[in-house]
RNA sequence: GCCCGGAUGGUGGAAUUGGUAGACACGCAGGACUUAAAAUCCUGUGGCCAUUGCGGCUGUGCGGGUUCAAUUCCCGCUCCGGGUACCA
């Protein structure tokens, strides 16, 4: 009987559903271990190949470690909330939840083909209202709470309410908007309103009048994660700067918890770089200017206080307030005009124009503290105002933005940092500022001299010595904006009374999302939820009208994994106790400055609350690799309908068009596919090398375009989910894009079908004897135990899969079919081809699942050798093998080998200089001559 | 521009700490079985030279270096992929 995988998988994929093999429960006699998916936005088109890459990676260790004694959390849901199923609703009309529900169960089948263990009682929407309600309740905590920086953690806002009653803002260390000053009898002294005003300054999530990434298609502000290159990540829009009042996550307060963090967990080295560099944590000094003719003070950041002696001009970002207190009453005309002129230019011309400096002065001078020179004051748009104090120290010489400016309003250029072994230069001939990150200062007063290390520190001491500055750490991420002018998304658990924001009571939660007639913005420009009838409290008063950000559900649904059925709290404190955090996440890195920042700073804020146990959630962290699309071509003589074979089509003039790769076998066209494909090609003609059509291909985006998608249930219905999960897994290393090539599969098919064959004959009889194994059969399982172990752990599955094949290859030459080495080796595929291993075992009497079995445990003593095959090299080169016996001393083994004939014949006449003997590794002999 | 990662046969890839380069698989070529095909099995397969046998030379993007020994370590470069970008 040959592998029926049709059969096999369907009986116990059932069987898994009737015994409810995959759920878990919390079990104290057990270590846990939690594996996670990142969870899938379930779009309209369906899981292609790539998609189950990660997940069949995760699943492989999920079973691994539950056949090691392993309680195994392994959980998946649905990101459902997105702008496509929004987009669509809008064009069609069709709510976005009846998409959404549609394209939840077009995924779940398809899932459920691949055979995961996944326990499904545990699934998560973020669009239902038992899940949102929790996402709805942490904006109430974070609204109601604030970043003190002395206890470096989030304290209930009451706090500093008590606080401000009693001192105002005497001593206060906290994460805020902008800096305030007020005495106690100041507070008291504010109205209401005022006091609420005061209170978002520090509120982790908070109302402000920000900048932000508006962009007019999708009718939506957009997080800075999802702008690349000034348009929208989703749909490619322009994006432009608008100034709008949004709610905001401050992040930032966690900023350097999030740098810090990294360090202690197991994360690949480039994604923690990524983290690393979009936290941007730069030490500098910040240090005031004043104005001549001006009680005004400019306070400026730079991370290179020592060049202040190069200072030839200021800078003001457009929207600095100090751009109005400074600029000259001649100059105002001008200015305004340049600020009307920035403020056209969108955030994409910033971008393009990179290299063409604008700017105008204001007709104000500064006077630089340390060498009370007189410098202008200029404004321009490559000055950021969000970045640091939105004022800069200019130092031509050694920064190009700098110098570029300089020489366009033709500034003064002074060198103050000589690089070593050079000799200071004539910057008048300079085509760019020069490197100073190493050298010795010039033209620099009390820093002539000092290397620049030296004159850092020297600078910072004498700016906080003398008052004049303050040493200042500052970072690049941003508060996250957490508003969207869109439908489908949870509703905010906030209603305004007299233009104040005031949270929902806890017992009101969840607040629904309401129905409206169209998924527009309302006439006047608001979002969506303005055309909801009754949007108001019960009392009356208006309910927000954005919804949240994508990022918002994703943020901490592994915690309610853990107990997803909770209606009195996100999770249990047994439950979060028990579980902890998640051992292992496997997903891609497209999410290294989205999710995976904003989920960490949800866990650290629910930490800061005691609501859960660990400070950081993702232990280890594993990228997957994108897989590319892999296209196919044939070649069509222009004019005709004749198409020619790849290695013919030099011989005539032809255009390449993408065929679907799934009528192309190994690169082999199936010809009749492609006639019925369209109609146009119905009476093609085809030139054909050796009787076949043979394709070209090209390494591509995987897209309907391209004709290059291709689904797994495809690959199921005519091999097999295990076929498919191993081949998924053999295509290389996990980590690493590669293109999907289904040349290849055939193989690791065959494999699975060499394995039957080894338990079961041709007529499906049992073929498995209860002789003893032999030494020799004991050292191809062990060596196979310890091989795959090792590679499950570093997560090398196709290496294990090699040496699996290895394995069977090697069972069938000693024509081994004994259950001693057949059963173990059963229990170490288990993990890869579920579907094969489970009806094996079953055949082999067992009662319960193979998924209940123990991983076989590996014995060094199978493997030990009596002798070793030393590989002899001469110079490095290897010439032959030498048996010798494995315990022989390396002054025996050098003996030995020039002893040997065929090493005499390879020294020859030449002159023995030194044997190199690793024991049981290698013998080199090094000759001269 | 800056920061990461990568480059090995016709193809995907292996070599875990510097120790036999090319495991395993695809493809290809030849053979067995078969009326035939499919399936299965066997043999060969980096390149060049020699193939009468032994073999020999060369080879991990390029150029140097360290070492008895380098795909692996160091220096310089080329190309490819990813991240980021007036962040002071």
């Amino acid at each position: 009987m040959e592998y029926n995988f049709n059969e096999i998988e369907k009986r116990w994929q059932q069987y898994w559903i009737d015994h409810q093999t995959y759920k878990v429960s919390i079990d104290p006699d057990k270590p846990k271990f939690y594996v996670l998916d990142m969870f899938p936005y379930p779009s309209g088109a369906g899981l292609h190949v790539g998609h189950p890459l990660g997940y069949i990676a995760s699943d492989i260790y999920s079973r691994y470690k539950r056949l090691n004694g392993f309680n195994v959390l392994h959980p998946m849901g649905y990101d459902a909330y997105g702008l496509p199923a929004e987009q669509y609703a809008i064009q069609t009309g069709q709510h976005p939840a009846i998409t959404t529900e549609k394209n939840i169960a077009r995924y779940r089948e398809q899932l459920d083909k691949i055979g995961f263990s996944y326990d499904w009682d545990r699934e998560v929407k973020t669009c239902d209202p038992d899940y949102y309600h929790w996402t709805q309740w942490a904006f109430i905590q974070m609204f109601n709470h604030y970043y003190d920086k002395q206890a470096d953690k989030a304290l209930p806002i009451e706090q500093l309410l008590a606080r401000f009653e009693k001192q105002g803002t005497e001593g206060l260390e906290a994460a805020e908007t902008e800096a305030l000053s007020f005495s106690a009898a100041e507070w008291k002294q504010k109205s209401e309103r005022e006091q609420q005003e005061v209170l978002l300054n520090y509120r982790l999530a908070y109302l402000a009048d920000t900048m932000v990434n508006w962009c007019p298609a999708l009718g939506t502000v957009l997080a800075n994660d999802e702008v690349k290159d000034g348009f929208s990540e989703r749909g490619g829009h322009p994006v432009e700067q608008k100034r709008m009042r949004q709610w905001l996550l401050r992040v930032s307060a966690y900023a350097e918890r999030l740098l810090k963090g990294l360090d202690t967990i197991d994360w690949s080295d480039s994604l923690k770089e990524i983290q690393r560099n979009w936290i941007g944590r730069s030490e500098g000094a910040e240090m005031n200017f004043p104005v001549k003719d001006s009680e005004v003070e400019m306070k400026i950041f730079t991370t290179r206080a020592d060049t202040v002696f190069g200072v030839t001009f200021m800078v003001l970002a457009p929207e600095s307030e100090l751009v109005q207190q400074l600029t000259r009453p001649e100059y105002r005309a001008e200015v305004e005009a340049y600020l009307e002129k920035t403020k056209k230019r969108t955030e994409r011309e910033r971008q393009t124009e990179v290299k063409k400096m604008t700017g105008v002065f204001t007709g104000a001078y500064a006077i630089n503290p340390l060498s009370k020179e007189e410098i202008p004051v200029w404004v321009s748009d490559y000055v950021l105002a969000g970045y640091g104090t939105g004022a800069i120290m200019a130092v031509p010489a050694h920064d190009s933005r700098d110098f570029a400016f300089a020489r366009t309003f033709d500034l003064p250029i002074p060198q103050v940092v000589v690089p070593k072994g050079e000799a200071p230069g004539d910057t008048s001939t300079w085509k760019d500022s020069i490197d100073s990150k190493e050298g010795t200062m010039i033209n620099s007063g009390f820093l002539d001299g000092l290397s620049v290390p030296e004159a850092i520190e020297r600078t910072k001491q004498h700016l906080v010595e003398t008052g004049i500055g303050n040493v200042k750490v500052n970072y690049r991420l941003r508060d996250a904006i957490f508003s969207r002018q869109r439908y489908w998304g949870e509703p905010f658990p906030v209603y305004y009374k007299d233009g104040l924001p005031h949270m929902l009571r806890e017992d009101e939660l969840p607040l629904p999302l309401p129905e409206v007639d169209k998924y527009l913005p309302t006439e006047k420009g608001e979002p969506p939820l303005a055309r909801a009838k009754g949007w108001t409290t019960k009392e009356g008063y208006p309910l927000e009208v954005n919804t949240m950000p994508g990022f918002a559900g994703s943020s901490a649904y592994y915690l309610r994994y853990m107990d997803p059925k909770n209606s009195k709290e996100l999770v249990s404190p047994e439950a979060n106790n028990y579980w902890q955090d998640v051992d292992l996440y496997i997903g891609g890195t497209e999410h290294a400055t989205g999710h995976l920042v904003y989920s960490r700073f949800w866990n650290k804020f629910l930490f800061d609350l005691g609501k859960v146990c660990k400070d950081e959630p993702f232990k280890k962290l594993v990228n997957q690799g994108m897989i590319q699309g892999r296209s196919n071509f044939v070649y069509r003589v222009k004019g005709s309908n004749t198409f020619v074979s790849l290695n013919l089509k030099e011989q005539y003039d032809t255009m390449e068009i993408h065929v679907d790769v799934n009528m192309v076998h190994n690169d082999v066209l199936d010809i009749e596919a492609f006639r019925a494909w369209n109609p146009e090609y119905k009476d093609a003609e085809f030139v054909l090398e050796d009787g076949k059509y043979l394709c070209g291909w090209a390494v591509e985006k995987m897209s309907k375009s391209m004709f290059n998608v291709v689904n797994p249930d495809t690959i199921v219905a005519q091999y097999g989910a295990d076929t498919l999960r191993l081949y998924e897994m053999f295509l290389g290393p996990l980590e690493q894009s590669k293109p999907w090539d289904t040349n290849g599969i055939d193989g690791v098919h065959k494999f699975l079908r060499k394995v039957w064959r080894l338990f079961v004959d041709k007529e499906g009889q049992l073929v498995v004897s209860d002789a003893q194994a032999t030494a020799e059969e004991l050292k191809v399982l062990h060596r196979t135990i310890k091989k795959t172990s090792d590679d499950v752990e570093r997560f090398s599955f196709n290496t294990a899969i090699s040496s699996f094949m290895i394995c069977v290859n090697d069972l069938n030459d000693l024509k081994c079919n004994k259950r001693a080495i057949l059963e173990p080796l059963l229990v170490l595929l288990a993990p890869f081809a579920p579907h094969l291993c489970e009806e094996l075992w079953h055949k082999l009497g067992h009662e319960g699942s193979i998924c209940d079995a123990q991983w076989p445990a590996f014995n060094a003593d199978h493997l030990v050798e009596s002798s070793i095959q030393y590989p002899v090299s001469f110079n490095g080169k290897m010439r032959f093998k030498l048996e010798l016996p494995a315990d022989m001393p390396p002054a025996e083994v050098e003996k030995a080998v020039l002893a040997d004939e065929q090493a005499q014949k390879w020294i020859a006449d030449k002159e023995v200089k030194k044997v190199i003997v690793v024991p049981g590794k290698i013998i080199n002999i090094v000759v001269a001559g």
